[in-house]
RNA sequence: UGCCCGGUGGUGUAAUUGGUAACACAGAAGUUUUUGGUACUUCCAUUUCUGGUUCGAGUCCAGGCCGGGUAACCA
């Protein structure tokens, strides 16, 4: 899988391959500052960055800031906090707004070639005449001559006409098959203050105006964005040629979409005004923000990134992907407590009152040389109420009366009483220890039938635990109507829970696994002795209570199987696959003996094979017949051989033709023979 | 509707560019285990359809079907 990359970093080797830009690459990450960067934008930030970095090239942040109307410093200040969580860094934060002057003086260099004109019609006009799947018309101020059109735009830089009064367009083909050539506008008269040109401008640059030429200016080479502006390309490098500056390529890639999740701006910012969330950063927002909050290490992300891929089609990635990638990054990074969320009291009743105890527990079980801590030990515990069943069903592997189970790092408890209050509901276990389990495990070494978590009640901390699920279903924009009316009600339960002692200093942004129970990461509404938890993950499940523990197997609905398969032949696919009778005469069909026969390092299904055909060369092929064929069995053997098959590489190896085989009632392959007893070397017919 | 782009398992990406359909996630089964976690093993696909070219097609050609984008004085 190592080999392989996706069609953007293809494209880009082979430019550099025949020196084109010089050999260079470098590329940029161009958010508008309008809104908070979310999931969607981390794959477009880690595919910019990381493939400059594959070549040892430059990734700048350019902000896309050509409209003051929309865009603030306070978005651009979070934007450049979340990339730099992400872990990428450049050498200086770009700016549309730094090519303003440039970008006149090519508005300039255009209209003087004939190829711009101020146009007075109005925006409904201009649409109109644009077209819809025809051709559209000229417009009638088209003509104008190049001293108006110089003089004009001169008046709309200086701020002598009114907003919407006219606009500069490009002039190139109205009846253009792509509407984007259609005389596009280049620039439109607004008279805002831009929060780094201030008053400077009376105009404002239209995004395809802007952005190629800021590519260009800036010596990108690469020029990577969504699928949307696959239509733009011709007017970008339309632009480019023009204005005689470098054309920088630009290539179009699907954007991210994932289950649960809605992506848009315009979306995620109705959840923030209306409410539905606490805020930009809301754990349960797919903002980086958010994410970073919920407790998701940025490696994490930029691991899935990688995992996503980049392609064209445009995909729907399944959020539990997300969270696999996440609890692999935090399995091996985030130190293990004990916590109960929901408490249910054990006592030990043959624990003497107002004693207490310590036991060793390791911060990071199964990795050698981490730490360990002391956690208290008392005659009352917590432990969770998901750990007690008074009727266990089939399977149970936790506590249940009269059953012996091991608190984890402590002892072993046997339940021998249940209290219940008046509606039935329980509300203490008792049991016993065994004295002589100290640490977990006893010298008779028996087996328990579980390991339960738990915490010293009078030792413990309460903690505010805040437990997550989707905002959205499975696909958000199925359905009708609004699709917040599809809003998980349930998306936040607030718990309070017991956690051991020692996670009392623990500092915003720790993260965190509760053994048992999941990941969490303090959130940075703690205060000391107010401890907030924000639940980044759940640890992934094994116990699927609606499950019979041992399902009678065969049957059922899983193995659809008995489809018998029709006995072609199996091995090569290829060549001998239903082959007309006459058509074998073109297949160079040879009897070989095997040599040798030994596994290929790295393929449990691939055997390397030498074969002799009595013309003294031995010839290797690549065979996946591991499963059914020991290379002893295979050593000595007569085979059929396909000889002029175009040599390819199989894990490394290179395989010179096939053997031929059959596929057997099960699917297995059986190897070819000979019918008669032919000579090695023989022509097979 | 015009133009553009796509279509490989439940999901996402591969396939040395025409030569065993691979990797990962999810799901299922099992082994190990002081976390029902981790680790490990196994199973899970008529490559959208129909024709064509070829010894050989996921890959090339033609047509169909389905999906997406776009038609701003937004980016």
């Amino acid at each position: 899988m190592a080999d392989s990359t996706d069609f953007v970093r293809q494209a880009i080797a082979e430019d550099v391959a025949a020196g084109r830009f010089g050999g260079r690459v470098q590329t940029r990450f161009p958010p508008e500052p309008n809104g908070y960067l979310h999931i969607g934008h981390v794959k477009a930030i880690c595919i910019n960055f990381e493939i400059a970095k594959e070549h040892g090239a430059v990734c700048n942040l350019r902000f896309d800031d050509t409209n003051p109307t929309k865009e603030s410093v306070e978005y651009a200040n979070a934007i450049e906090h979340d990339i730099r969580w992400l872990g990428y860094d450049w050498p200086k934060t770009l700016y549309a707004s730094d090519y303003f002057e440039a970008l006149h003086g090519f508005a300039i260099k255009l209209i003087k070639a004939g190829k711009a004109f101020v146009d007075h019609s109005s925006a409904e006009e201009i649409s109109r005449l644009r077209g819809r799947e025809r051709g559209g018309e000229d417009s009638p101020y088209r003509n104008r001559s190049v001293e108006e059109n110089l003089a004009l735009f001169e008046k709309m830089c200086a701020g002598e006409l009114a907003e919407g009064e006219c606009v500069l367009r490009a002039k190139i083909d109205m009846r253009h098959p792509n509407p984007n050539l259609r005389d596009p506008t280049l620039y439109r008269i607004m008279k805002a203050t831009h929060h780094r040109t201030g008053d400077r401008w009376k105009v404002y640059p239209m995004y395809d105006w802007a952005h190629g030429q800021s590519d260009s200016l800036e010596g990108v080479t690469h020029s990577l964005c969504s699928l949307e502006f696959e239509d733009h390309r011709p007017l970008y490098n339309w632009f480019c040629e023009q204005l005689e500056i470098e054309t920088p390529r630009q290539i179009e890639f699907a954007r991210l979409n994932m289950t649960h999740c809605l992506m848009s701006k315009r979306h995620l910012l109705r959840l923030v005004e209306g409410g539905h969330v606490k805020g930009w950063d809301d754990p349960r927002m797919p903002t980086v923000a958010g994410l970073r909050r919920r407790g998701y290490p940025a490696e994490a992300l930029r691991d899935f990134v990688k995992r996503v891929g980049v392609a064209k089609y445009n995909s729907t990635v399944d959020h539990r992907l997300l969270e696999f990638v996440v609890r692999e990054v935090l399995n091996r990074t985030a130190t293990r407590r004990l916590g109960v969320l929901d408490p249910l009291k054990l006592v030990v009743t043959n624990y003497p009152e107002g004693e207490e105890e310590s036991f060793e527990a390791q911060d990071m079980p199964g990795v050698d040389g981490t730490g360990t801590r002391q956690v208290p030990f008392a005659r009352e515990l917590w432990i969770d109420r998901d750990c007690f069943a008074e009727d266990p069903p089939k399977g149970w592997k936790r506590l249940a009366p009269g059953w012996e189970v091991r608190l984890r790092y402590a002892c072993l408890v046997t339940c021998t009483d249940v209290v219940k209050d008046a509606s039935g509901k329980v509300t203490e276990v008792h049991c016993t220890w065994d004295p002589e389990s100290r640490g977990g495990a006893t010298a008779d070494n028996r087996k328990v039938k579980g390991t339960i978590h738990w915490v010293s009640a009078k030792h413990a901390l309460d903690a505010e635990v805040r437990l997550y699920d989707h905002l959205f279903p499975e696909s958000p924009d199925e359905g009708e109507g609004d699709v917040l009316e599809r809003l998980n009600p349930n998306s936040l339960t607030v718990v309070t829970a017991k956690v051991e002692p020692s996670l009392a200093a623990a500092e915003a942004g720790t993260r965190l696994q509760l053994e048992r129970v999941g990941y969490f990461a303090v959130d940075p509404d703690s205060a000391p002795g107010k401890l907030v938890l924000n639940r980044t993950v759940t640890l992934k499940d094994g116990y699927k209570p609606g499950k019979p523990p041992a399902p009678p197997k065969g049957q059922g609905k899983q193995k659809q199987k008995p489809k018998p398969k029709p006995a072609k032949p199996a091995a090569p696919t290829g060549p001998a696959a239903e082959l007309a009778f006459e058509q074998f005469a073109a297949l160079d069909l040879r009897v070989a003996r095997v040599k040798t026969a030994e596994p290929v390092e790295g393929a449990d299904r691939l055997l390397k094979i030498g074969l002799e055909l009595a013309d003294g060369e031995q010839r290797t092929v690549v065979s996946g017949i591991r499963a059914y064929y020991s290379p002893e069995a295979l050593v000595g053997r007569q085979v059929v051989y396909l000889a002029n098959l175009k040599p390819r590489k199989l894990r490394g190896v290179l395989s010179q033709g096939m053997i031929l085989a059959a596929n057997g009632p099960e699917g297995e392959a059986i190897l070819l023979e000979p019918e008669r007893a032919l000579p090695d070397g023989a022509k097979v017919t």
